[in-house]
DNA sequence: ACGATATACCTCGCCTGTCAAGGTATATCA
DNA sequence: TGATATACCTTGACAGGCGAGGTATATCGT
């Protein structure tokens, strides 16, 4: 894994909720996804994913339920809700407008008033 | 200020070595730059600022002297090193990476393997 | 003369999200 | 029988951001 944490830190929860809007899933699997979805770039650790759904839940973002799997272990499925719907779009455009923000922060392209001494305000 | 901390979390040093790039400049002018530059939408902390610079310095990547004014506060100058422009073109690659990961992830645009069972490795 | 505001620096301690490390249990395959 | 894959979960530490507080100088209005 190369991506460092810290680049996306903040939207392992708009990656769940991306995940789940297209149909139930499980912590396992979400995992895999998002590892072989980035090639292996990115992956989420188990605890940050783990302590993540209990934070979407405790928000009433997700909800659970046990699969009844006949065979192997057994599996906890989340299902996004209408409050996880809304809270997807609005991280969703926030995402937008944060990207745009770091663009043009980290290529250092500013609007001339800030380097000429910013008497704008 | 509306965009939350978490998703600017890791930028902050790209985004002070960016300004460093261009000139010299302290700490209160490069708070004031990222403010105008973003219309107040975001802004660094002091604390946060302050601190970055000190892990920066630390890390070699800027270095800082106190200023001649004869007049007003002092101001003590951060300059990039020649490691800091290399760690800040590091940065904008690693970010440009993340930042198509980071697209990716949360619009749900998965390759269908993942979709369908992942099977790939 | 005095207070408010802007400039300019700095530190302490808390909060939050991430993660290493550990654990449990079931099924398959060599 | 042991290794591997699947599948879940918790604890404790760590790091970066930040609220709150502090210091000092200069300007402007009253």
């Amino acid at each position: 894994m190369s991506i460092t944490s810290d680049l996306i830190r903040g939207h392992t929860e708009t990656i769940i909720l991306a995940l789940l809007q297209q149909e139930d899933s499980y912590g396992y699997r979400i995992n895999k996804a998002i590892r072989s979805a980035t090639d292996g770039e990115y992956e989420l650790k188990e605890a940050t994913l783990y302590t993540a759904f209990r934070r979407l839940e405790e928000a009433g973002y997700i909800r659970s339920y046990w699969g009844n799997e006949e065979s192997g272990a057994r599996r906890r499925y989340y299902a996004i809700t209408d409050a996880g719907h809304d809270a997807y779009r609005q991280s969703l455009a926030e995402w937008h407008r944060a990207n745009l923000l770091i663009n043009r922060l980290v290529t250092g392209i500013y609007p001339r008033e800030a380097q000429e001494g910013g008497e704008s305000i």
